[in-house]
DNA sequence: TCATATTTTCAATAAATACTGAAAATACAA
DNA sequence: TTGTATTTTCAGTATTTATTGAAAATATGA
C-alpha cells in the first residue's frame, strides 16, 4: 500500500471514529458537537485551533467555541499557546483511565450530589410522621439514599486510585 | 399532629420527590415524564391505574401510555390485572439493588455494546497500517476497546451477584 | 353478535435544545 | 494609542424531542 493510502485511508477510519462517537455520545446523553471534537482531539496526534476544529466538522464558529468551553470546563481537555503565536491550541487528556476520573468526579458533582441533596430534603419532611404509609415512603427514600451515597464512594475511590489497583480489584472480583 | 395533617404532609413530601426526581431523571439524560411515573410507582402504597397517572401528573393518555410502555420495556414496572377489573395496574420494582441491576443491563445492551461495535470496526480498518500515526491511532481506540470491556465486566458482574456481596467488596475497597 | 371499556397509535403542536453568523468584546503588537 | 487577530456573546433560526388529543384498534361482558 501506498503512503498517500495510507494516510487517505487512516483519515476515513478516524472521520468515521467521530461521527459514530458523536453519535454514541448523543445516545450516552452528550450533545452531539462536544462528542465529535472530544473524538477528534483524543485522535490528534497535534494540537487543534477552533479553525481546524471548525472546518474538519463543519461547524459555525460559536458552536465550536461553545462546545470547547464546555469541554475545558469538565477538564477533558485544555487550550495550550504556542510561542510566537495568538491563536489557541486544544489538547484532550488522551489516557482512558484519567479520562475516566475526570469524568466520574464531574458526574458525582453535578449528578449525584444534587440528587442525595433532594433525597434528604423529602426525607426530613417525613421525618416526624408515625402512620404506615409515611414509614414506607421513609424507608424507600432511604434505600435510594444509601445506594447513592455507596455509589458515590465507589466512583470516588475508583477515581481517586491508580488504574493498576482498579484492574487487581477487577482481576479478584472475576476471580469469584 | 392530626392525621389529616400528616397525611397531607406525606402527600406534599411525595409530589416533592416525583416532580424533584423528574428533574434528576433530565439531568441525567432520562425522559422527564418517564422519570416522574416512575418515582411515583415506587413510592405509591398500591398499584396505579393509568388514569390515576395521568391525574396525578396532570399529562395527557398518550403521554402516560407511551412512557408507561417504556418503563415496561427497562423491566422497571410491569402491569397487573386484580380479578374482575378490565383497567391495567402497574406496579413498580421498589428494591434498589434490583433496580440497579435491571438498569446496568439495559444500559449495557443498549449503549456499551453498540459501542464496542463501533471501536472494533474503526479498529479493523486500521489493522494493516504501519505509520506512525496510524499506530497512535489504532492504539488509541485499542485503550477505548479495553476500558469498556473492563466496564461492561464489571456491571455484568455487580449485576448478577447478591446485594451482599458488593457489600463486602465495597467493606474492602474501602478498607484499603 | 353488539355495546362499552380500555389501550394504542399518530398527525399536529408545543417545548426544549442545538446551531449559526455577525456584532461586540478582548488581547496583543507596533 | 491604533489597528488587527482572536474569542465571546447572543438574537434569530433550525432541529430534535416530548406531548396532546382524538380517532382507530382491541378486549370484554352481556
Amino acid at each position: 500500500m501506498k503512503n498517500d493510502e495510507t494516510s487517505s485511508t487512516l483519515r476515513e477510519a478516524r472521520q468515521d471514529f467521530v461521527s459514530q462517537w458523536g453519535a454514541i455520545g448523543n445516545a450516552w446523553g452528550i450533545n452531539r458537537t462536544m462528542a465529535q471534537i472530544h473524538a477528534l482531539l483524543i485522535t490528534s496526534p497535534e494540537p487543534l485551533t477552533t479553525d481546524e476544529i471548525m472546518a474538519e466538522l463543519r461547524i459555525s464558529r460559536g458552536n465550536a467555541n461553545t462546545n470547547l468551553r464546555d469541554l475545558v470546563g469538565w477538564g477533558l481537555i485544555r487550550s495550550v499557546l504556542r510561542p510566537g503565536e495568538r491563536k489557541e491550541y486544544f489538547v484532550a487528556e488522551k489516557d482512558v483511565w484519567k479520562m475516566f476520573c475526570i469524568i466520574a468526579r464531574e458526574r458525582k458533582r453535578r449528578e449525584i450530589t444534587p440528587a442525595m441533596e433532594i433525597l434528604q430534603r423529602c426525607r426530613d419532611k417525613t421525618r416526624g410522621l408515625k402512620s404506615r404509609e409515611a414509614k414506607d415512603f421513609s424507608d424507600q427514600i432511604d434505600a435510594l439514599q444509601e445506594f447513592l451515597r455507596l455509589a458515590e464512594r465507589i466512583l470516588e475511590t475508583a477515581a481517586s486510585s491508580e488504574q493498576s489497583k482498579i484492574m487487581k480489584l477487577a482481576a479478584k472480583l472475576f476471580a469469584g
